[in-house]
RNA sequence: GGUCCCUUCGUCUAUCGGUUAGGACACCAGAUUUUCAUUCUGGUAAGGCGAGUUCGAUUCUCGCAGGGAUCACCA
């Protein structure tokens, strides 16, 4: 069996620290298992769907360095949806419901009122065929319902009906669908709801694994017994956990601020989030990995764990800084080119010690090639170091040279020695060493630079 | 309110009845850098609470507490 498996994300919104993850470990499954990633875009709600939040899911998983093998979109697929829904009717498992949404909203206030669970009643399902005709005749246009398959022969009354499956993450599984609505599958006006369509697409498309948020572990009990009508084994499932805040609370609330795009804005590099992704809420180490393939080759859907687990973008952060100290000039010499950023290999593992994000080396690049203010601590002192400055060339030993000199004439030591001179050169008073950052600054700028000029 | 899930260092986690409770990040210290950062080495630090089972419980059972999820003509 050739492993398959899908995303399935619904264009209302941008893909944000939550949402990648189902992303990246489908991603990852297939990687590691060789099989194909459907990118599939649940856009049944026309409401809420928008062409603009599709581009932007693209475009976010292609900034991730995601790609999919097939793609689909729902909205393309109704014919399809209109014919399985008429094979589930003549079934007798498609049932038509009258209520209204607001018909529904009080009888499920009134359940929950008297500490009832909020279950839907079957009325439709005891309409005879008199009373649906007469509906019918009314102008009325019914909404359909799944009936599960929950209740003793001959009654409409549910019972206790696990379903259950072996979870890839969960470990076994029961859900009670005895507890639980008959799902609405088609709505008022005609078009299939996200219950219904999923499994449909599951099936057509042949996906084996099904790897998403533990919200959808009831839907699967659900989905199970829809699979089943429909005459198709279920796919394996794997739910799992859903993500906290740093505050310990959920995290939907501020998922704006930790949208992929924000990432990218705040300059993270993208295997930094995808590695974050992958890693989070896992038994491996939350550390950067440069390749894809690299997560891929160490990911197990058993590595990660049931508990939720929390984000902090400070992590993220962490992550992003290591992956960039580690990372070979090769694999940034086209980038740095583009931000007008030269100095090559020397100037880059020089540089790259002191960043956070990529861009941060525009501020060594400046002190390095551009103009910044100098802070003079003690005009004395610099004009002292002025005089006893190395002629160029300059090599790896010129700081050392220069530093002992300048030692020998002013007696100053350790901080007192180096922490001036950085600051008379840089204009900071932490950045990358010295001892390869002279060079690069020059002579001049360096002589400049010491008697207070920008250079 | 019903149902499901979770609870080990600050954080992410390992442990499948007997361990000095291990690792990673963060933090602290030392080394390197005669400075900060980087890098290297070392260290501090944990089983929510209460019962029960057992010779023995972080591990199994139950209760409580806390957290998460779900109960849409959303996905």
């Amino acid at each position: 069996m050739t492993v398959a498996v899908r995303f399935a994300p619904s264009p209302t919104g941008r893909l944000h620290a939550g949402n990648i993850r189902p992303a990246v470990l489908n991603a990852l499954f297939t990687r590691a298992h060789g099989g194909t990633f459907l990118l599939r875009l649940d856009d049944t709600d026309k409401e809420r769907s928008t062409q603009a939040f599709a581009d932007g899911i693209l475009a976010d998983l292609t900034w991730l360095g995601l790609s999919w093998d097939r793609f689909a979109r729902q909205s393309d697929r109704t014919a399809r949806y209109e014919e399985v829904a008429t094979q589930l009717k003549a079934a007798g498992r498609l049932y038509a419901c009258y209520e209204t949404a607001d018909d529904l909203d009080r009888k499920r206030k009134r359940q929950l009122a008297r500490s009832m669970p909020p279950i839907y009643d079957r009325a439709g399902l005891r309409l005879t065929a008199v009373e649906q005709a007469e509906l019918a005749a009314q102008g009325r246009k019914p909404h359909w319902r799944f009936r599960l398959e929950n209740t003793e022969s001959g009654s409409l009354v549910p019972v206790p009906t696990m379903v259950s499956w072996n979870d890839l993450i969960r470990g076994d599984q029961m859900v009670d669908v005895g507890s639980l609505s008959d799902p609405v599958l088609i709505r008022e006006d005609g078009t299939a709801l996200y219950t219904f369509t999923s499994v449909v697409d599951d099936i057509d498309f042949a996906i084996t694994h099904v790897i998403r948020g533990e919200d959808h572990v009831t839907n699967s009990g659900v989905q199970v017994q829809l699979f089943e009508a429909l005459g198709a084994a279920p796919p394996a499932f794997a739910h799992h956990s859903l993500l906290i805040g740093a505050d310990g609370q959920a995290l939907s609330k501020r998922l704006d601020s930790l949208s992929i795009g924000g990432f990218k804005d705040a300059g993270f590099e993208p295997m930094a989030v995808l590695s974050h992704a992958a890693l989070i809420g896992s038994s491996d180490a939350i550390e950067p990995h440069a390749a894809f393939e690299s997560l891929a080759a160490q990911f197990s859907l058993s590595k990660i764990s049931t508990a939720p687990a929390r984000f902090d973008v400070a992590e993220l952060a962490s992550v992003n800084a290591k992956l960039l100290h580690k990372l070979p000039y090769d694999a940034v010499a086209d980038r740095l080119a583009a931000m007008g950023i030269g100095g090559g290999e020397a100037f880059w593992t020089t540089a790259r010690a002191n960043i956070q994000v990529l861009g941060d080396v525009a501020t060594w690049w400046a002190v390095v090639a551009g103009s910044v203010p100098p802070l003079i601590e003690d005009e004395a002192f610099t004009r002292t170091a002025a005089g006893l400055l190395p002629p160029a060339p300059w090599s790896d030993a010129t700081w050392a040279e220069w530093t002992n000199a300048v030692k020998a004439a002013t007696g100053a030591k350790g901080r007192a020695l180096f922490h001036p001179l950085r600051l008379a050169l840089t204009g900071a008073d932490h950045g990358p060493d010295m001892k390869s950052l002279l060079p690069l600054i020059g002579y001049d700028r360096t002589m400049a630079r010491l008697n207070g000029q920008p250079g």
